[in-house]
Parts: structure tokens; sequence; C-alpha cells
RNA sequence: GGGGGCAUAGCUCAGUUGGUUUAGAGCAUCUGCCUUACAAGCAGAGGGUCCGCGGUUCGAACCCGUGUGCCCCCA
């Protein structure tokens, strides 16, 4: 079979990916192995994917497919979020394009408008994974809104508001106008806008005082100024306290209060208070019984009760009304300022504190067990920095507002009578047996929908039905999940929410460990976004490079826990990855072709096998410590490094026969079974070239992806030393050859000054070869008109047909010494301080002895060339 | 304003309870090679005030304090 020149992804990818799927790889039930579940975090449904997703799939299919290899039964559920606001806003603008308003709509046609989205153009996601290479058990795909999923959504509302963990009340919440629904603080973004800061005087309902002047960012809220407050240690204003001023163009007569709440230094040091519309002024209004006058309507337009403007949007209002106040006489100035202004993370629309009837969890009282978890480490994080920033939210944690005002969701379970009471149930039925007295009264079910995290709470064990079919066969076998995937900008909207979810109805933690990713930057380190149009097409990416090179790309840029800036050149890297693969597998195939099977293997030849042998052990005894301690990126750094310089550049060619000559069978089948332990180290990373790969070199029984790692054995050290001597002395010959300008194809002759001739003998076939060198000799003095290299206690003479130059061999031996002398003293120094040699470990004083000695042998040695030159 | 994090080579990062050579890797750079798997390659090299200052210690990239700069979260 002709191999092509480079390694082609495409065809390679879809052939491995059906057949693994085919071959029901992927697909868990319960058996008598160890179960490794790992819960995907569901993307929006209306999601496509993107870095961010690629990162965070990639590393869940590293732990997944090791995991297979490692003889568990894992299982990795694939499913979708609803994503109440962004899929509602994506309905209405189609329905928008078709001419529908959303108004025009009766709940369940709007709902019918939006299944059909959902089906028609949800979850392209989940195809765009497979191309990923996801090991995604894919019969079991979730989605937050299946009818169980509802049913459970539901039942927790109400469980938790018999508990009392649930309660109704009024309280501030952000805004969105554009969306007309309550968002949680987590919703809202906060951006610096450059704004204006507006000082308006109130006349005073003083004999002989004219005016205040207070400084505000809102002139549009005076409206609903229900006081105004200045600090009680204000000199300037301690008189005024407990007097009357009147708000400008209305006249309403409001209160001057004092509350150390203020701030003397900022702006005029009297503040206006409008309860309705600023979190901290309803703060004061409740402290101070202030009236609240809601100015706005829902949708951002001044209300009745503003008594002005009414109908106008709030943002028109601001120029109007600073006009008609410059007219009055009441706008003192204006001057720039700059502020922070919170927008919606959904519609971009500036948010509007709001006071507005709403559900809330009560999350004090389930938050304790969650804390408690994370801080005794039964749950990991990694990296374990992000256990401060938990703490620190859950200690100061606030209640959850769960209402949105959309129809795309869970609907709240409540109804209400027309004397607006509020009963809670499953259904109408249940209200109605539980509540005699609301037979055959006209009630009406709650408008709102639930937060999209209500109900992703509840994933981990959900997705197995634990709560819809309590303690079934799978939760009990798969819950709780091994290993959490996530991004640390969700800890608190959705793992921190997941734990106490799982504690307070499976009695257990949903996952052992949590490893936070990175957030995907650009190479600017701005953060990806679809505004910033900074975030590369990923599909295209994997055409481009191919699946295993994007995994490759990602993964090794990406430190646990760090943010990683996200760069092609790394995709570059990791097909040129593929292609060494490809390319040795090319040699192996034409070896494979020349083989010899008689006489015994060669002695070089042996000790090449015995020094990978050991060097693969080393590695992969390695490579599991790293994952085990999910130092994923370096683990694939490691394996990277093993394939292409030790297997490739190394033992492939110490192996290699000279031209055209047959190579040993025993040497071929054993570097073949070498080859193939790489690609399985590796297969977890790149599946899809280690599986085509795996199947190339030879016919197997067996496909990788389902092959049995087994943990290897203890390590010869001593090998392990006889091939770095020997990578020593042949990158330090090449080195002299490098800077004598002796050419690649020019042979020299070699020999050696030691007083231990023994371990050059069994590699100076290999050492001939790499070097170039037509003949190896040892010799007990000086060679003259070589060039002579000095390594530890050795010395190497070069002989070649080429001037020597003199000058540059003599620099090159002096530096060494200066560095071998500045070394000497500064071991020197510790070992004639007293103190040191009593302190120190014992262990730690032979060592520094040793180096005593080992500086001194040197030195030796290179004074002895340097005398040899002149 | 409150909290958290980071600072090591041009870039991205390792450096595992303070001592294994006056700090390592990959990428990038430079030099020489179209050497019979691979120029998407091979061989070799150069490159660092471990952010500044102070302290603890026989010994600090590592521990403590402080300053500076950057990032994130919350208000």
């Amino acid at each position: 079979m002709e191999l092509s020149k480079n390694y082609l992804p495409g065809e390679v990818e879809l052939k491995w990916y059906k057949h693994w799927v085919d071959s029901g790889y992927f697909h868990s039930t319960p058996n008598e192995k160890k179960a490794y579940t790992v819960v995907i975090p569901p993307p929006n449904v209306t999601g496509v994917l993107h870095m961010g997703h690629c990162l965070n799939n990639t590393i869940q299919d590293i732990l997944v497919r090791r995991a297979r290899m490692q003889g568990f039964n894992p299982c990795w559920v694939p499913g979708t979020d609803h994503a109440s606001i962004a899929t509602e806003a994506k309905v209405v603008a189609m329905l928008r394009e078709r001419g529908i308003a959303k108004s025009s709509l009766t709940r369940d046609e709007f709902l019918g408008y939006a299944w059909e989205w959902k089906e028609k153009y949800g979850g392209i996601i989940l195809q765009q994974l497979r191309k990923m290479g996801c090991s995604l058990d894919w019969e079991r795909t979730s989605f937050t809104m299946d009818a169980d999923y509802y049913e459970s959504v539901i039942k927790v509302f109400v469980d938790l508001c018999k508990k009392g963990k649930i309660y109704r009340g009024k309280r501030m919440i952000n805004w969105d106008v554009r969306a007309k629904t309550a968002l949680s603080d987590e919703e809202v973004i906060h951006k610096e806008v450059a704004g204006k800061i507006y000082h308006l005087r109130y006349k005073l309902d003083v004999p002989g005082e004219e005016y205040i002047t207070i400084a505000t960012v809102r002139p549009e809220t005076i409206l609903g100024d229900s006081a105004i407050c200045v600090h009680p240690k204000d000199d300037r204003y301690k008189k005024l306290v407990g007097q009357f001023a009147f708000v400008p163009l209305i006249n309403r007569r409001i209160p001057i209060i004092a509350d150390d709440y203020v701030e003397i230094e900022f702006g005029t040091g009297a503040l206006k208070v409008t309860p309705a519309h600023d979190m901290n002024d309803f703060i004061l209004g409740q402290k101070y019984n202030l009236e609240v006058i809601d100015t706005m309507n829902d949708d951002g337009t001044l209300s009745e009760a503003a008594g002005l403007y009414i109908g106008q949007d709030r943002i028109d209002v601001r120029k109007i009304i600073t006009k008609d106040l410059e007219a009055t006489g009441n706008l003192v100035k204006i001057e720039d300022y700059t502020h922070q202004v919170g927008f919606s993370e959904r519609t971009d629309a500036i948010v509007e504190p709001r006071l507005s009837l709403q559900w809330w969890v009560d999350m004090k009282k389930i938050a304790a067990p969650a804390l408690e978890a994370v801080m005794s480490d039964e749950i990991s994080f990694h990296p374990a920095k992000f256990k401060n920033l938990y703490r620190h939210w859950m200690e100061g944690i606030k209640d959850w507002c769960i209402s949105r005002q959309l129809w795309w969701g869970h609907r709240i379970p409540a109804w209400y009578d027309e004397e607006g009471n509020f009963y809670v149930a499953h259904n109408e039925a249940e209200v109605n047996a539980n509540h005699p007295e609301t037979k055959g009264k006209k009630l009406t079910q709650d408008a709102d929908c639930l937060d999209t995290w209500f109900s992703s709470w509840l994933w981990p064990f959900e997705v197995f039905k634990g709560l819809s079919n309590p303690n079934n066969a799978e939760v009990n076998y798969y819950y709780p999940t091994s290993t959490l995937v996530t991004a640390p900008e969700i800890i608190f909207f959705w793992v921190a929410r997941m734990i106490m979810a799982g504690e307070e109805y499976m009695g257990k933690i949903p996952f052992k460990d949590v490893y936070f990713t990175g957030i995907v930057r650009d190479k600017q380190g701005r953060k990806m976004s679809k505004s910033l149009g900074n975030s590369p097409d990923l599909l295209g990416l994997i055409d481009q490079y191919g699946a295993d090179a994007v995994r490759f790309g990602i993964m090794i840029a990406s430190p646990a826990g760090n943010d990683l800036l996200f760069d092609e050149s790394t995709l570059e890297q990791g097909r040129n990855f593929n292609n060494k693969l490809w390319n040795a597998t090319k040699l192996l195939k034409m070896w494979e072709a020349r083989q010899n099977k008689d006489g015994a293997i060669p002695e070089d030849a042996q000790f090449a096998m015995d020094w990978f042998q050991a060097k693969l052990t080393t590695t992969q005894n390695e490579v599991d410590e790293m994952l085990k301690t999910f130092r994923l990126s370096e683990a694939l750094k490691t394996i990277y490094g093993l394939i292409w310089d030790d297997f490739c550049s190394w033992y492939l060619e110490w192996i290699k026969p000279g031209f055209e000559q047959p190579m040993h069978q025993g040497v071929y089948e054993k570097t073949v079974e070498f080859y193939d332990a790489l690609l399985q180290l590796l297969h977890p990373f790149m599946p899809f070239i280690t599986e085509e790969i795996h199947h190339t070199l030879k016919t197997q029984t067996e496909d990788l992806c389902v092959k049995l790692y087994t943990p290897t054995s203890k390590v010869d050290d001593a090998v392990l030393n006889a091939g770095a001597l020997l990578q020593n002395v042949i990158s330090t010959l090449r080195d002299a050859r490098n800077k004598n300008q002796i050419k690649p194809k020019d042979a020299i002759e070699l020999h050696i000054q030691t007083s231990n001739n023994a371990p050059y003998q069994t590699i100076q076939n290999i050492l001939a070869k790499q070097i170039n060198a037509s003949a190896i000799q040892y010799t007990t003095s000086a060679i003259g008109s070589s060039i002579v290299v000095a390594l530890e206690k050795d010395k190497f003479y070069i002989v070649a047909d080429q001037a020597i130059d003199t000058a540059s061999l003599k620099e090159n031996l002096l530096k060494d010494l200066a560095h071998q002398q500045g070394f000497l003293i500064s071991v020197g120094k510790k070992l004639d301080n007293e103190k040191f040699v009593q302190n120190a470990k014992p262990e730690v004083l032979a060592i520094e002895q040793k180096k005593k000695a080992d500086a001194l042998a040197r030195i030796q040695t290179i004074e002895e060339s340097l005398a040899q030159l002149v």
C-alpha cells in the first residue's frame, strides 16, 4: 500500500467516527465495571460551536477516552439547555422577520413557533461535537425541557415552596426593558460609560434659604424623588435637615434627611433619593419610610405616576428634561462623568433598577452544605485557587431571583384567584384538592417562567431521571458523576447551584472533581465574542487542519485554570505533528518490507531498544501522574516530546539500517510495539490519527479506542543513564563539527581518551553513525592536529580534512572553564559555611560535595585540553 | 468601594512541602544542511536583574512584608 506524502485527515476522521459509533463504543449501560461519569455542560440549544466549547469538550473527551482505556465504564452524557432568554429572543426575531409580533400571539401559539424553531435549528452544536471526535453517548441526549425533566423542575419548585425555601417578594430587580424581563445580577454586564453629571437646584421650603443643589447622573428620575439626603456631619447642610424642598417642574414637597450613607466629598454632598429606581435609594427609602414612586413602565417609558413626559422613553426624557430644567433655572451645570452602567447580557439594553414582585430562592437556607462540601475537599477544585472565590461568594450569598417574564421555559406552577391569593401546586387540580375553597373560582396561572439555571442545576442527576424516577438503577450507578469540566465564569450560576441541588435532592454531592478551564482569548488577550468578531470559525479550522490538530493546538496552549491566548500557529504545530506521525509510519512500512531474520539482534540495536523501553516506561508513569492531577497540557507536551524527540529523532535514527540494508525482524517488531504504545498514550488527545496508524501498522484484533492500557513495570536507570550519555556525546560532537564547519557529508575520525572504555564500547556503532565517523579509536594521549572537546572527565579528538580553527576552539574551552570556575566558587561558598555544614540535611551535603568534585575534575580536563592546544 | 488572581527567555508557560549543577520546555529567532520517513523537515546555537525594595534563613524564583503594573468577579 502506497501511503500519501502528507497525512490527510478529512476522510480518516469521518471513517473512524462512524466506526466508533457503529461499534457502540460510546454507549454505556450499567455493568460490573466502575463507572466514570461526565455530564456535558449543556450548551444553549441556540448555540454554535465556538472556541470555548472546543476547549471544554476536548478536555472532557480526553478524560473520558482515557477512562475507557483504563477499563472504566465511561458515560459522557450530551444534551442542550433550553436557554429561555436567548431562545425566546431568537424566536421573536424570527417572527419579526415573518412580520408577526409576539404580542399578537397567544402563549400557546408562540410556544408552537418556539418548538418549531427548536426542532429545526436547535442542537446544531451536537452535530458539531461529533466533528471534534467527542465520544459522547448519543443514545442519552437530554434536553432541559424534555417532558420528564420539565416535571422535575416543577416538582423542585413546589417542594422548595413547601419547605419555605422559595418566597414571593417585592424587591429591586434588574429590569431589561427590551426583553421586558427581570435579570439576575449575573446577567447584567457593567460597562464604563462616558456620561454627564447634572447639578440641579431644588427650591427650599425654608425662610431665608433659596436652594439646595444636588448632583445626579439621571435627571429624568427626579419625578420619582421622595427625599434629599445629606451626611449628618456635613456642616453645609446641618441646618437644613428636617426641612423640606420642592422637586423642580412638579413642585412635590419632599423632606431633607440625614444618613451617613452619603459621601460628603461626592458631587455637592446632597443626594436625591428615588426609591423606585435605584438600589441604594430603595434601601434608604425603607429605612426612612419614604414614598415609593414608580415613574417607569415596563418598556422603559415614563408612567402616569411621573406626571410629565408620560409615554416617552426615559433616554429621550433625559434630554428633554435637561432643557426644561435649564429653562426654569434649576440646572446649575453639567460636567463630564464616567461611571458604571449595567447592560443586559442578552439584549444589550441599559438595565433599569425596578421594583417588582418576583419569586426568590432563599439561598441561605440551602447554601451551607454546598459550601462545606468544597471547603472540606469532598469536592476538589482544579486548580484549587477557585476555592477562595467560591467561599467568598457562598458566605455572602444573596437570594436568587428565579422568575423571568418569558414564555419559553418552565412555567411557574402558581395560581392566583381574583382576590390576589396565590397557591403553589403541580397543577390546577392539585390546587383545588389542597384548597377546597378555590373550587369553582376562576384561577389564573402565573405567566412567568423560571430562570434557565433553575433547570440546569438538576442536570447531573436528572439526565439519569434521578428525580422523575427516583432511585432507578441508572442514577444509582452513574451518580455522583466523576468530573465536571466547566468555565470559571459560571462557578456561581451553575457549579455552586448544582452542588446545592445535589445535596438537597440526592443527598449526595453531584461530582468529585471540578476542572475549571481557562477562558479562550484572542492573541491580544481580548475575550472572544461575537461583537468583536474575533472568534474564529471552528469548523473551518477543522477542515483546514484536521480535528486532531485543532485538539492538539488548543490543549498545548492551555495551562490548567489559566486563560489561553488562542493563536492559529499552535494548530499548525498540531498539523505538523500529524505529519510527523505519518512519516514515522511511512518509515516503518518501508522497513517492514525489508526484514532479515538471520542471526541475533545486533548489540547496538539491542541497546537502543533497551533504552527506549526504559524511556517509554518512565514517561508513561509521568503522564499517569500528570493526568491524575489534571495537568493535561503538560501531559500532552510530554507525550509530544517523547514521540518527536526520543522516538523519532533518537531511537529511530539509532536503529536505522544503512542504505537499503535490511532490518532485523526482532528489532522491527519491537519498534512497531513501541510505536503502538505511543499511539495509545496519545489517543485520548488525538483520537483519529492514532486509530488510523494503529491499523496501518499491522492487522489489529481490536480498535485502539477500546484497547486497555496496562500500567508498566519498573525502569532500568543504568540504561537510561547510558542513553543520556550517548545523547550528550553526540550533541557535543555535532556542535564541535558545526563550529569547525565540517560539512555533514564529510566523515571524521574520532579518538576517545578515557579512563573507562566500557560505556563507549556498547554505544560506539550508534555514535559513529550519528556523528558520521569512519572510525572510533581509544587513546591514552593527546592526538595532534585534531579538534579537542572536553566532556565530563573525558576528552574527544576529532580528526578531519579540515583546517582547525584553534582560536574558536580555545574560546569555547575558556568559556566553559569560566562557567565551571564560577560554579565551583558558588559550591565552595556553601561548603565553607560552617552553618550550612551543620544545618543542611546529609543528602544535601553529599550532593554539594559531589558537585565540587565533579567541577574540579571538569576544570582539570578543560585545562589539559587548553594546554594541548598551544 | 469590597474580594480574588497573576507577574520567570521575544511569545505562551513549567518549576511538585526552600538545597539534583549561578533556572527548564515549546513556539519564535539565528547558523549550517534539499542526509536514502518527513524542508509541514534535520543538526546545532544564542537568548533570563525569576517585576522593584525590604525581611526570615546556613541557603529564596519558591516563605513573609511592602511598592508597582496587569487581569477577573462583585457593588
